[in-house]
RNA sequence: GCACCCAUAGCUCAGCUGGAUAGAGCGCUGCCCUCCGAAGGCAGAGGUCUGAGGUUCGAAUCCUCAUGGGUGCGCCA
């Protein structure tokens, strides 16, 4: 099931009256501090670290004690006298000077009400929408997609979803490797080793298997065998001249390419408003370094052209034209800027790039910004961390090659299908289906729940498995909500708003307060990783809620029913939306 | 040699601008389906937050140094 996140843009939050509980709170945490005569940055206010004592804190008081050297109890005393009469809260003091403040439970019950009555579960839409490109994917071509081209491709895919559910404007762009060397090197190959391939007239067909074979024997030829790494240059330089059959064959080979990378991106539900590749810019290219030659920002040393990028010379200069009179991917990412820096509505390209490439983006953005392309764009380098394998090292498959994303995908979806075969919870006939789904599911939230700049491991065992900190298990929490549903209406049973909190309905409410700042950080510091953990906070709550509080049962009066379903309604409703967010479907069944 | 990143439970990871008892998942032990889906819930064991200094009323968090690991360093992308 799907919600159509377009569709929820009607619900601008158009009543702003509508804010979190915590930001109520701390409104009136500001009015107090200011009424006490101290600065409002000290008014901060947070969810407790101590769930079991209270719901929300502020541990302003302490920071105000230290800067004015007062003792915290008077001054959290004196901040609370000035929040009395409020209806939201019960304030108290503990020890040291902090401030406690938990929600009346009428309070949450009706902002419960509130939260299940907005689509967008409380978050406002941007004021001033941006908009963003978002450069990720990055495949190579002629290359088979591997487990390493995960990281970007989801987390690009994720970051373009919420920043548009967040307000903004945002397209992706494939930005494919399919210019440079790389591309010489493979036409030497098949010069020599399958030279059928080259000839325009009778040329076979060329397949993603072809492909297999000749990239990595190709790269691997250019590392051991210095004539033929001299040749692929002069080949590379050939084919962005123009000559016809190196054109001819690099068409082919591109187009096979895409058809693969198309296919396996859609199945990861991934995709892309342009599918520009390198090779786009290979006519801006000599035009671009002659001018920023002429400007003075370029210039000519050891026979290349290079920007200098730093006056200590602890960052490299970024060439722009090698000493051959090539151009290489500073140059190409110099140029891709220049084009993106012409349409004067975009504000931010990000680049959901692997973080060894930080150097390089250092490079090319201070290039671009010597070259007057800031003036109106912005650019950052999202970097994310290397998937390892459990040695710690990065990620092979026990043949030593890298995996073929095809092999990942096949492999889970037969781990899920042979699960649901024995569960057998699901129509034969969908189960193909459901199973890519719960293994999409695994997958991405494998991916999403971790710090992208962080290193992590991939383990394809943890992969395979679907219990605890899983996508699984929140796709799960929300199919099982959703039976109950059903269920409960055959009975003429609709979720009311709540009319009891009920045992963790507090802790659910919480949680579901939030999701707006969840949602906001991962905005700001463009890390999907603070929607993730939040949706499984959200189903760890929910699935507890769920366990004591039955509705179905007898003894359970249609009131309490009603109301419960109403709660877990609401759960399931900011549930499959985090999970829309993140590229998640919810199954029917599962 | 220079630069950047990382170090938290046996393993994989959270821990927001410094704060109250450092949290999850997996694995391990024990419970919970005559009761809405057990891919679930509850409880338990498991930690000198790599080390040493420093700042602070208070440090996993900030600063310095050390150790261990990873990555990158003008003509590949």
């Amino acid at each position: 099931m799907r919600i159509g996140l377009d569709a929820l843009k009607q619900f601008n939050a158009g009543e702003k009256i509508m804010t979190t509980l915590q930001n109520q709170i701390e409104k009136i945490c500001i009015t107090a501090f200011t009424a006490s005569d101290f600065d409002t940055k000290f008014a901060v206010v947070r969810e407790s670290d101590r769930p079991d004592l209270t719901d929300f804190q502020c541990n302003g008081a302490l920071a105000v004690a230290k800067s004015q050297k007062r003792n915290p109890m008077e001054v959290a005393q004196e901040v609370v006298t000035h929040m009395s009469g409020n209806e939201l809260f019960d304030v108290d003091i503990a020890k040291p000077g902090f401030l406690n403040f938990r929600v009346r439970e009428d309070a949450l019950m009706a902002h419960l009400a509130k939260v299940a009555g907005d689509p967008r579960s409380l978050v406002p839409l941007a004021e001033p929408g941006q908009k963003f490109l978002v450069d990720y994917g990055g495949p190579n071509v002629a290359k088979e997609m591997h487990v390493g081209h995960l990281r970007s491709s989801i987390i690009g895919q994720a970051l373009k979803t919420i920043l548009r559910f967040a307000g903004h404007e945002a397209d992706g762009d494939v930005h494919l490797g399919d210019w440079g060397l790389q591309m010489g090197q493979v036409i030497c190959y098949v010069e020599d080793h399958a030279p059928e391939y080259l000839d325009s007239e009778t040329a076979l067909p060329i397949s993603m298997t072809d492909l297999q074979v000749w990239y990595p024997a190709a790269s691997g030829l250019s590392k051991t065998d210095e004539a033929f790494r001299d040749r692929a240059r002069a080949a590379t330089q050939a084919l962005q001249a123009g000559q016809n059959d190196y054109y001819n064959l690099w068409t082919r080979i591109r187009d096979a390419s895409v058809e693969s990378l198309k296919r396996d991106y859609d199945w990861l539900g991934v995709d892309f408003e342009f599918w520009f590749g390198e090779s786009r810019y290979q006519a801006a290219l000599e035009p671009l370094v002659k001018s920023l030659t002429e400007s003075g920002v370029a210039e000519l040393d050891d026979g290349a052209v290079i920007i200098r990028t730093s006056d200590d010379g602890k960052l490299p200069p970024l060439i722009m034209q090698n000493s051959n009179g090539g151009f290489g991917y500073g140059a190409t990412d110099v140029a891709t800027l220049q084009e993106r820096a012409e349409d004067p509505n975009l504000n931010t390209v990000l680049y959901v790039v692997d973080a060894r490439q930080s150097m390089h983006f250092k490079q090319v953005f201070s290039a671009a910004e010597q070259a007057g392309l800031f003036a109106n764009l912005s650019a950052e380098h999202c970097a994310f961390g290397t998937v390892n394998g459990t040695d710690g090292k990065p990620f092979k498959t026990r043949a030593g090659g890298t995996m073929r994303l095809a092999d990942l995908i096949t492999m889970m979806s037969d781990a899920v299908r042979s699960r649901l075969d024995e569960a057998n919870s699901v129509d034969a006939n969908a189960r193909e289906f459901v199973a890519a789904q719960i293994a999409k599911a695994a997958i991405k939230f494998g991916e999403l729940s971790h710090d992208r700049e962080k290193d992590y491991v991939f383990n394809v065992d943890q992969f395979a498995q679907f219990e605890g900190k899983t996508g699984p298990y929140i796709q799960y929490t929300c199919v099982r909500i959703g039976t109950l549903l059903a269920n409960a209406q055959k009975d003429g049973l609709k979720p009311s708003s709540p009319k009891e909190l009920g045992e963790g309905g507090r802790a659910l409410t919480l949680a579901l307060d939030a999701f707006p700042a969840a949602l906001a950080r991962t905005v700001t510091s463009r890390k999907p990783n603070f929607v993730a953990n939040h949706a499984y906070r959200l189903a760890e709550c929910t699935n507890g809620f769920y366990q004591k509080n039955r509705v179905l049962s007898a003894g359970v009066s249609p009131q309490e029913a009603s109301s419960r379903l109403g709660v877990l309604n609401a759960a399931r409703q900011q549930l499959v939306l985090c999970l829309e967010l993140m590229g998640i479907d919810v199954p029917e069944q599962m």
